[in-house]
DNA sequence: CTACCGATCCCCT
DNA sequence: GGGGATCGGTAGA
């Protein structure tokens, strides 16, 4: 899978030179293991987003994990119902969820299936379409002076910022993020220099244990990893509220808030 | 059927 | 720094 950044939508005066972007769909595997380690992993993969007004990129960078029944801040809390089958289905399927009557975020189903496992998309940096992004946040257009517009980095700083960035409402709900057009995740192959179809060969000789493809992470090199309690999970008690299951790319201009200094 | 409340954001003071 | 918007899910009567 190989995309282009471009600016299409953008005015002629806006056009800057392009440059090529190498794109590798995320498998089934990249979504197995703990819970957390899931949310860390997802930092740097890319949300695809193709529609009628065109294509969007953003890069992940604040993410949180979410479990089962046991997990009382997690809306499995309640067990399987017509809202949260979708996190107990196979995983790479998105999970959207209306929140607080006006927003919308977004989930990546993730563990095995008949568990219930997603991670939260709490932040991410735009990419591409950028132009469009800022018109779906009805922050500005070029035609509008009068508006103020944040920097282009804060687009996507929430996890509703990011779904009405990208343009995700419940329609999207249960689609599968490793196959559909529409909406899916992807790994920024060119960042670690491996062409598409480039798979490590046979290291079963070594004494080292081979990374594997489905544990790597997709950040830049410098890049380190804050985690931190949830965000707006209190009702769910000191237990599980307080546990570290947020993270993000330490720094990052995106992230939607800072996370709390070390005790 | 009714009541409560949320994995948020934005504008007001 | 504080509160309102807004509506569907969930639980309890």
């Amino acid at each position: 899978l190989t995309l282009a950044a471009h600016h299409a939508g953008d005015p002629p005066s806006r056009r800057r030179p392009t440059s090529p972007v190498l794109l590798e769909p995320l498998t089934p595997a990249d979504l197995g293991g703990p819970v957390f380690d899931v949310a860390r992993r997802l930092l740097g993969a890319l949300i695809v987003r193709q529609d009628d007004e065109g294509l969007r990129i953003a890069r992940i960078v604040e993410t949180e994990a979410y479990g089962g029944p046991e997990d009382r801040a997690s809306h499995a809390r309640a067990g399987r119902t017509a809202r949260t089958s979708v996190m107990f289905g196979p995983p790479g399927r998105a999970y959207v969820y209306l929140v607080y009557g006006r927003h919308h975020c977004l989930n990546v189903v993730c563990g095995v299936d008949g568990e219930a496992a997603a991670v939260l998309i709490r932040a991410a940096l735009p990419v591409a379409g950028v132009e469009r992004m800022r018109r779906a946040r009805g922050l500005a257009t070029d035609g509008d002076a009068t508006l103020v517009t944040p920097g282009d980095h804060r687009l996507a700083a929430g996890p509703a910022r990011l779904c009405q960035a990208l343009g995700i409402d419940r329609s999207l709900d249960g689609l599968d993020l490793l196959a559909d057009e529409r909406l899916r995740l992807a790994m920024p192959a060119a960042l670690h220099g491996v062409e598409p179809g480039d798979h490590p060969g046979p290291r079963a000789e070594r004494d080292e244990p081979a990374p594997r493809p489905e544990m790597r992470d997709h950040l830049a090199p410098g890049e380190t990893v804050l985690s931190g309690p949830r965000v707006g999970v209190s009702y769910a008690g000191p237990e599980w509220a307080g546990r570290p299951w947020r993270f993000g790319i330490a720094d990052d201009p995106s992230l939607s808030r800072p996370f709390p200094a070390v005790a």
